[in-house]
DNA sequence: CGTGCGGCCTTAGCATCGCTAAGGATGGCT
DNA sequence: AGCCATCCTTAGCGATGCTAAGGCCGCACG
């Protein structure tokens, strides 16, 4: 065989090792060269396992996905309980590598394996009185939701040169109302438009709106 | 007074006409020479009225949200449907431009003037029963649908190398379940996880949402 | 009527990027 | 033994964002 005779650097593990340098040096710091070096080979060689470096963030993005570990909800499992795990754990992948929302946005490509799990999702629903669209268009929802609820998440992380405190006065400043404006009231007792409970409220609502769809027909 | 007397280059008209270059061009082939070349200068003159190509994007986004031209609802305006036509017309404005959801999803920075106007949105949802807190969640929640729906929306315009047909054919291929699988019933009824229904249909659920958080309390 | 000065633009060029071309080592198969 | 596929190297191309340094040009001032 030729399987893992004398590998040295393979797909996944050129994967597996751009996760890693995410972490350290965001989207924007990662280069093919640093990655190669990471390997501990020249940068071109990675073009030997890869097309081009397209190829391998479509590969991370599929990993993160993966790492989320979705699926069809467990037996007997509610579909609004299911639904919200879901998208809990889909966000907790994204949140868990830096720049991960941004990753799996720009990914133009998702291996067939998730394409099969994300199918097997929508028969779960099917079963549970959706019609097909209708399922599509839930799921399809709430991941658009939590995909973009990530993304600003992950945006303003290294944007706080300030304090939370700073931020609040400065926004003061230019809300003629002052510290009274109901954006200031509400970030300041709601924590922002980002964090775990406006998470949950979001998901609750577009729970609550798909539960209220289905009732009606 | 100094102002528009042999201007040649200002901040807006580069804004201007990076904005027409990016539907020539996409995010990806808007390089700063180009937009010089565009304005008809040299690439550095664009540095005396920018600080970096960050500032020229987040120029760019603000653009983009002013264009949508959202604020407070109209007198006796229900703030559902206010809501549902600020959703829109936001929608129209990120698609206006190719990449816009790009553009404005890795904006750092928004204008005061936008974020006042925002602040007065919020303020019309106070008057009409919110608290600030369920205010700013809301808006939030439904900015954040919006643009991780047109992200894959615009995300996947340049992949149509192939046919709708095709695509779909392609899909049943890997579907053990072949073309009855539901996911594949879905996109064949009902148009796929993007297109103005699929928004429509994610609208609404959000706003029923909300309306039942809000009489719940 | 010079003249100096500040606003706006130019020419050069640096470091880095993704990626290609061409060739060298290495190890298994005939 | 010799060949060939696999995997990696060195060299380098075109392009990017951005900086450094200097030049032109009009306006205010002496």
């Amino acid at each position: 065989m030729c399987a893992a005779n004398r590998p040295g650097v393979t797909r996944e593990k050129m994967i597996e090792a751009a996760l890693l340098l995410l972490d350290e040096v965001g989207l924007d710091g990662l280069t093919v060269r640093r990655l190669a070096a990471e390997l501990g080979v020249q940068s071109p060689a990675l073009y030997w396992h890869i097309r081009g470096k397209r190829e391998l963030l479509d590969g991370m993005a599929d990993a993160i996905v993966a790492s989320a570990e979705m699926g069809p909800p467990r037996d007997g499992e509610p579909w609004q309980d299911w639904l919200g795990r879901r998208a809990r754990s889909y966000r907790r992948a994204l949140l868990d590598h830096r720049d991960g929302a941004r990753i799996v946005a720009g990914a133009a490509w998702l291996s067939p394996s998730t394409i099969r799990v994300f199918n097997d999702e929508l028969a779960a629903l099917v079963d549970r009185g959706f019609t097909p669209v209708l399922a599509l268009r839930t799921i399809a929802t709430i991941s658009q939701y939590v995909n973009g609820f990530v993304l600003l998440e992950q945006a303003e992380r290294p944007a706080s040169t300030q304090a939370p405190d700073e931020r609040l006065a400065a926004l003061a400043g230019l809300l003629e109302a002052g510290s009274s404006a109901p954006l200031l009231v509400a970030m300041r007792e709601g924590g922002g438009s980002t964090g775990g409970d406006t998470f949950e409220h979001g998901l609750r609502t577009l729970i609550e709106g798909t539960a209220a769809t289905l009732r009606t027909g």
